[in-house]
RNA sequence: GGGGGAUUUCCCGAGCGGCCAAAGGGGGCAGACUGUAAAUCUGUUGUCACUGACUUCGGUGGUCCGAAUCCACCAUCCCCCA
């Protein structure tokens, strides 16, 4: 099976430009393709994962990436699918994140002696002279058409600032400069990019009457239709700093049974018999599969061994037994001064610390509520306290089924 | 440039000058049921030294015994006309 095929099984391929000419070309390995990225947190998250292992495996089969940090469209920010204008940032932030996403990727891109490129927009984007810009690529750009782009739709009702109309403008001048400049004849990225893709085989058709070519990855829907990678408290990052790697496989563990295969199928480099294989589990099975799935994920993402070390900590906590895993958290001596009583901390004190509650007030309601448990037995006073001693051997704390600390006063 | 409207707790959204920490929904959290899933049901969801106190309703001042609610100015956004 070759290249595009497997794409196509693994359902990674939205939508594309020419079917045909695409297939032959990566399957050749005679594409040269980018991917962008714009800058707009300190770390990437699950979407550019996508991405960085769709690269990946083009790499593998003989093209050639390259990798386009948007340090320059960050100044502007994409409107695409969004309904309120993003947050302007500032240049040291952009600055930032374009050297925290540079430490990433490489990290999953190799960017080996003419094996892949990476560049930043911002490196010809910044040097453009406006008049110049709208007689030069202004003109081939059509208003009317701009405006019926699905990647508008949203923010014709609330309202688009003439800044972010020009994201589109800006993308496509960079496919056109890759197109010239690195014989990049292909774009990928999400499917919300459509459009904006678009602008740029337009544009390098109308300057210089040559074909470019784009495709678009399926975006990771969950059964309900939502964007996967996103929890309550934000994106699932691949930075461990902010997402840690346990977790980070939790996140996979923990994802609908409608939703496990196509997420192996999406995001993993099984082999396809293999994950056909699983196709026919059912119910309880499904278990199996998301852990086959977190593992791999975590693996991919954070190496092996962080893999084998998240998997043995889940597995340890949700089966009888075995809290040797759980993370640790240290109180020092400090901690044990200042409370309601000198030479002792509060429960709520001690979960607010260990970052197992947000408040107070949040403790003292799950209290309430039965769900706190410290080394297996239920709290049912808040004004439980805890001395040096209590905790010198350190005890679990837990909230809930899967939120745990282990206590340890030093 | 002219006219009109909006700004409420994580989000949407209701809020007569006192009975407002503020309806309702969503989301989150916890409990029951389970398979660390989903669905369902229940409770909870500003903070704290918690039957009480304190801080919140775009910002700053003001009126009033008392303001999310009234007034003034500022900021941001939206709509209509040009």
């Amino acid at each position: 099976m070759q290249i595009y095929e497997e794409l196509q099984a693994r359902g990674l391929i939205a939508q594309v430009t020419d079917e045909a000419e695409i297939r032959d070309m990566i399957n050749q390995g005679k594409a040269t393709f980018y991917i962008g990225f714009d800058p707009t947190a300190d770390s990437l998250h699950v979407g550019h994962f996508m991405a960085l292992c769709l690269m990946k495996r083009l790499q593998m089969a003989g093209n050639k990436p390259v990798v386009l940090i948007g340090g320059g469209t960050a100044m502007v920010g994409d409107p695409s699918g969004r309904t309120d204008m993003r947050q302007m940032m500032t240049e040291e932030t952009i600055a930032h994140n374009v050297e925290c996403f540079k430490q990433q990727m490489s990290r999953f891109i190799d960017f080996g002696e003419g094996k892949a490129i990476l560049v930043n927009n911002k490196d010809w984007l910044m040097q453009l002279n406006y008049v110049e810009v709208l007689r030069d690529v202004g003109a081939c750009f059509s208003v009317n058409k701009m405006l019926s782009a699905e990647c508008y739709k949203q923010r014709m009702e609330k309202g688009l600032s003439f800044l972010e109309f020009n994201y589109m403008i800006m993308q496509s001048y960079d496919f056109y400069h890759l197109y010239k400049n690195y014989g990049c004849n292909m774009q990928f990225g999400g499917d919300d990019q459509w459009s904006n893709m678009l602008g740029g085989t337009e544009l390098i058709r109308r300057k210089l009457g040559k074909d470019a070519y784009a495709m678009t990855i399926t975006l990771l829907l969950n059964s309900e239709g939502k964007k996967m990678g996103k929890t309550a408290s934000g994106a699932v990052w691949l930075d461990p700093k902010k997402t840690t790697p346990y977790d980070f496989y939790q996140y996979w563990r923990n994802v609908n049974d409608a939703d496990v295969l196509k997420c192996i199928r999406m995001l993993t480099f099984l082999p396809l018999e293999q994950i056909d294989a699983m196709d026919s589990w059912e119910g309880a099975q499904l278990n199996t599969a998301k852990e086959i799935l977190a593992y791999e994920l975590t693996k991919l993402v954070h190496g092996e061994e962080e893999a084998e070390k998240a998997q043995a900590q889940a597995r340890s906590l949700f089966s009888a037994g075995g809290e040797a895993n759980a993370p640790e958290y240290k109180l020092t001596d400090a901690d044990f001064t200042g409370g309601m009583v000198e030479g002792q901390i509060d429960i709520g004190s001690v979960m607010v610390k260990a970052g197992l509650v947000k408040s107070k007030s949040e403790a003292r309601t799950a209290i309430q509520q039965g769900g706190v448990t410290v080394d297996g037995e239920k709290i049912t006073d808040f004004k439980t306290a805890y001395t040096k001693a209590d905790l010198a051997e350190g005890k679990l704390f837990r909230k809930g089924k899967k939120t745990f600390v282990k206590v340890i006063a030093e």
